[in-house]
DNA sequence: CGGAAAAAAGCACGGGCGTTTAGAAAGAGG
DNA sequence: CCTCTTTCTAAACGCCCGTGCTTTTTTCCG
């Protein structure tokens, strides 16, 4: 009755950085029960078949993201200091995950964007949801004057996502030590062209 | 003689294809054996390797790569149109193999980021090429005058290729529609900020 | 055209995969 | 403490994987 559920969400936390290094697909029951020192039938038993593991993890992936990224930009003030704890906040996520195999959502979305099933249309929502969030918090930042009225917010969702992406793609497959520093210019310069007034 | 470099040649051609839907890893030699009508055995025989195999495909995947996007935006006048060129070339490149899976370059970096070897490092230094090749149009960009003078062309090419990456990520997982008009926008004000003059 | 060389096929191997089933160990509650 | 339930294990399954070995078919060239 409990001592189940704490396997059970022991087994995804681990399940999370495994998937992050091989993938969702290249993650192995068996190997992921190695890890824990539990047996392969006994850990697939917590979940009915492989699809459904990767959908939990991706689940369980998806609420801590929303605990480490998203929960803490929201005690920043609204506009543009909550907009840059978002971005921030991602960059720190990333970077923790390094050692692992970085952004679980990053390794998922090629792998699956032409695998169809209920493990791609979950990370499609969580995407979708993410890519939201930041063009929220760019709505608010046009309310409250800090960005220029008629910034396409979508647009610039779409654009603070793509500098995650190219951190991503420099920082871990490149391993470019400038990466961050980039990814933080170009963010600088999005902001910068986001503001109201032509400095 | 001349009979196996043709077959060679063909099976690294669906190969790419099948690579870019399913990744390098997932790639099966049965599999692509299959869809070419060959025996598996007979197939691997071409390869020493599954690892050599997918060494080739992106050997083979960079010259094609080279002959459709690199190539033709030679023939483009030296500065903003070459450069503007290469990234028009690159979203025709993905957009061609939609119906398949997309660059397989993108596929490849976030498959192989945690995967060391050959295939890895083959993988590494396309990508590295592929950036200097940014750099160095804009570069000439600069020396033309087309770009203002202390453009840094290194996070110019950093930029500009974050894009395509969020390009493929909005048109490939999330299949949308608006995706190749954000990443045009983008370049835009990317091409707008390296100007010289401020309007 | 005939024979050497190359290319492809057939077959089998050891191994890991996801999954099922049956049973042992552990946990919880009266 | 005993029993019922939950949690985990052991063994096995059918399948497909990458990879060798042997044989057949095809290609090339004098």
């Amino acid at each position: 009755m409990r001592k189940g559920e704490l396997t059970h969400q022991a087994i995804l936390e681990r399940a999370i950085q495994l998937a992050s290094r091989v993938g969702l697909q290249g993650l192995s029951i068996g190997g992921l029960a190695e890890e824990l020192q539990l047996s392969k039938s006994g850990l697939f038993a917590h979940f009915r078949s492989k699809t459904s593991l990767q959908v939990e993890i991706l689940e369980a992936a998806t609420a801590l993201f929303t605990e480490r990224v998203i929960r803490p930009a929201l005690t920043q003030p609204r506009g543009e200091p909550r907009v840059r704890a978002l971005f921030e906040n991602w960059l720190t996520w990333e970077r923790e995950l390094v050692p692992e195999g970085g952004c679980i959502f990053v390794a998922a979305a090629t792998e699956l964007d032409d695998a169809p099933g209920p493990a791609r249309d979950r990370l499609v929502q969580t995407q979708r949801d993410w890519l939201d969030c930041l063009a929220q918090a760019a709505r608010i930042a046009v309310a409250e004057g800090h960005f220029h009225k008629d910034v396409d917010v979508e647009q610039f969702a779409h654009d603070e996502n793509a500098l995650l992406l190219g951190f991503h793609h420099s920082a871990r497959l490149l391993k470019e030590p400038r990466a961050e520093t980039w990814a933080r210019r170009a963010f600088d310069a999005l902001l910068r062209a986001a503001r109201p007034q032509r400095s």
